[in-house]
DNA sequence: AATAGTTCTTGAACAATGTTCATTCTCTGT
DNA sequence: ACAGAGAATGAACATTGTTCAAGAACTATT
């Protein structure tokens, strides 16, 4: 007996994340998924509308994993009883790091994707998985004495994340040596404790009159 | 009498340059190119070897202008007789988020091909534009009287811009609304805020013990 | 001016790929 | 056993990147 209608989603799925860490959203195509998955080019448009589907489906996949490493690196903390906030968002940070790593095709895709479905429709799941991730660092952040409101928390803690994100990404450009890997972490330490400092000290309302336009 | 080979290759990049800006790196066609510029596909490939190398010149030409964009912003500055480290950050990161906005389809291509670019060759062009900019950003830090070396500088102006280069990027993964770009304008404000903050009060060497791994 | 050689241009042709759909197959309920 | 619904198939089509042999245009030499 043949794999069930949802079990044959998942295979394609595996083979298609394969792919994609192996050679980027270029290396995704129809006819390989259809040969790995041993049924043929139509089944795998029965599953899926389109490729963009499938890479929409991996994406989700990987971000809920990456979701769970974050919340499994906080349980971690947790259960050692570390409330040092620095400390935890270094942790958060070097499970982001790990993740990136561990994933060096796919999550530019990731990225490259996401970038691409701007023009379309409306809120995503996408929003409500990163909605999340900002949630847990914001509820880290909580954990310091900073003088902040929660919407001005949650604004830093969007900002912190964006800058973290900022940093992996861009230092991914070049070749991933394991120099290029410890300057990231050089990078994400900075960050952090010129970031926690700043907040410590109300650089959160340190206002300028500069406009952006 | 018809256009030079030089002037040949900047009536393509032009043409590219829209059609990046129009519908991302999937509209980039030979086929495309060649009717609109008035010449037949193989001249294309006479000028370009492949449509990547096309795709590589306009983020070239791209660069240059963000170079430029910035350099300038310095000089109003200079001009006005600024000097307030935050002051000319933010003008900075303004210049930079003004740029991005004026090319909402090309900035992502040049962001998804410069990833794609990872397995290639050696050092590149685009690292050195890269390393310009970080200088100037370097620059301005050093008008501000924290105790660096020009090693921590370095880094701190590394890590400073590819911040603000995370919260631009993830800023408009999401449609771009004018409350986007309001959203962004404040996570740039609080990271300069915090960061010049931090670095006053020394947090550029909070180290936490906490290891990537 | 005529000619030989060099370079550029062309567009037809090929290969790879996303996507569709009429046909065939398979299974389920009666 | 059989009818019908649903699934699987892979040939066929459209689009696109890329190549290349043939022709056109230009340059330098005699």
């Amino acid at each position: 007996m043949a794999l069930d209608k949802e079990e044959m989603s998942e295979k394609v799925l595996a083979i298609a994340e394969t792919l994609l860490n192996e050679g980027g959203a270029q290396n995704l195509k129809a006819r390989t998924i259809a040969e790995q998955a041993g049924i043929s080019v139509g089944s795998v448009y029965n599953l899926f509308a389109d490729l963009d589907e499938v890479h929409r489906a991996v994406n989700m996949r990987l971000l809920d994993r990456l979701g769970a490493t974050g919340i499994a690196a906080m349980a971690d903390l947790e259960r050692q009883g570390v409330t040092d906030v620095q400390h935890r968002i270094l942790a958060m940070a070097a499970a982001y790091v790990r993740f990136v790593e561990a994933h060096p095709g796919s999550w530019p895709a990731v990225l490259a994707f996401n970038r691409r479905r701007a023009t379309r429709p409306g809120p995503d799941a996408y929003d409500a998985l990163l909605d999340e991730l900002f949630d847990i660092v914001a509820g880290v952040l909580k954990a310091g004495d900073f003088d902040l409101d929660d919407e001005r928390r949650a604004l830093a803690a969007r900002t912190l994340w964006s800058s973290v994100h900022g940093i992996v990404t861009s230092g991914y450009v070049a070749n991933s040596d394991s120099r290029q890997a410890e300057e990231i972490w050089h990078q994400v330490e900075l960050l952090v404790g010129v970031f926690v400092k700043g907040l410590e000290h109300g650089g959160a309302f340190a206002h300028a009159e500069t406009k952006p336009v």
